[in-house]
DNA sequence: CACCTAACTTACTACTGGTAACTTTCTCGT
DNA sequence: ACGAGAAAGTTACCAGTAGTAAGTTAGGTG
């Protein structure tokens, strides 16, 4: 597997750069392996061989070598971080998604019992369709990771952060709540879908409304006494 | 498995065996090392050196090898199962503690909100004193540690799903919801506790009651309209 | 007493994250 | 045009970790 002789054929860059087995500078300048390339391996290496992956099964399946996968994304906690921003966003977009193609705008109008429903029905489905970079994401052991795992919970709670202050805001009243609101609601959605996934076999959607049902009307539930 | 209690006609049997260097059976049967006892000294390393602590400093604290390690409590994931057991533990009890010393009995009579932002409150300030210890525990990349996390969330939600299958029997509703309701609380304090813990400088007290009030009144908070 | 088993310790493997050192190509000032 | 230094790779390595196999001694048993 070793073909030493370069000058056979004139192939196309990216062919000949990502076999490059000689050190040294590449010909024809920089390698066109961005941080993006790396990150879509990383997502498939986790797809494919579960939360366990190495840095190293990573730059395999993106043809580079480690040192790249240090340069482009940095170090595994990085890794992770960039891969919970990627998952955060995923989720974010299928929830307005799915409230917009429900007749729902989601943040500006009013939220309504039922598009809160829609809203943790998509999350969970993104956390079904990408099990594995769930895992990856919300697990490491360091320090580091472990705000990594912050990390994703404020990209996806900017968003609701602001809706919950122009939501208190449009009932005047304060809006100071509305970070530990958006922090506890995204842990409450995250607990929910490791339970899901691994020892429930509720459909999504009864999950989904059990919670909203929690969410807003609280514990008492709609008729309470004490 | 009985911790032979041997006479004490040796002197300092203990420290003699903890100093065994030399391989071979210990002298006076078994080694009166058991499960608690490492997990004691796990508990000490990462206390001191962080949440990474490594087998090998657990071994060293405990004053043992670490086949001892593996043979007392199991690999890497199963001690994190099992202090994860005990914080879990430590929270019920101090939540039950806070709740009784307020004049409320928690679990089996009428829950209030006072008696929710309590239970809240205790859970944080756990956290606070078990800082490292939760970051441990919390953590753990691989698919097992994953789950040993739902294995923390369960021990705490168990007295809860009692608690809530009670309290909507109470009023006559389905007990249906309990179990995806404790998850998410849990779930909710988890992610909340963490925040709190490296992001906000407010204290437990006023977060346990804002968390209190979103769980109690719900998202619509006391006057709903939409 | 000889031998087998229990209960350790030592020493090792396999692997991982991370980095230093080296090699080649490009660029640019003189 | 040309050589020095910067750029951009690869190789080879290090330190540390989970987990285990093999070796060693004390205690029990026919």
């Amino acid at each position: 597997m070793k073909q030493t002789d370069v000058m056979g054929k004139a192939p196309t860059t990216t062919e000949r750069r990502l076999n490059a087995r000689r050190p040294g500078r590449p010909v024809g300048g920089q390698l066109e392996v961005d941080r993006e390339h790396v990150l879509d391996a990383a997502e498939r290496v986790i797809a494919r061989d579960g939360a366990g992956a190495s840095i190293e099964a990573v730059a395999l399946e993106a043809g580079v070598t480690k040192p790249i996968v240090y340069d482009r994304v940095g170090g595994r906690a990085d890794l992770a971080d960039a891969l919970a921003e990627r998952l955060a966003d995923r989720m974010v977009d299928a929830a307005n998604q799915a409230l917009q193609s429900g007749g729902q705008t989601g943040a500006d109008t009013g939220l309504t019992r039922q598009a809160l429903t829609t809203f943790i029905e998509a999350n969970l489905q993104v956390v079904d369709r990408h099990r594995d970079l769930f895992l990856y994401v919300t697990g490491g052991t360091t320090e580091q990771t472990a705000l990594g795992r912050l990390k994703l919970a404020e990209r996806s709670t900017t968003p609701m952060t602001r809706a919950l202050v122009a939501w208190r805001r449009g009932f005047g009243q304060s809006a100071e709540v509305a970070e530990p609101w958006a922090f506890g609601i995204v842990g409450m959605l995250q607990m929910s879908a490791m339970w899901w996934l691994t020892q429930s076999d509720r459909s999504a959607r009864d999950v989904a409304d059990q919670l909203a049902e929690l969410l807003w009307h609280g514990l008492p539930g709609g008729d309470r006494s004490a």
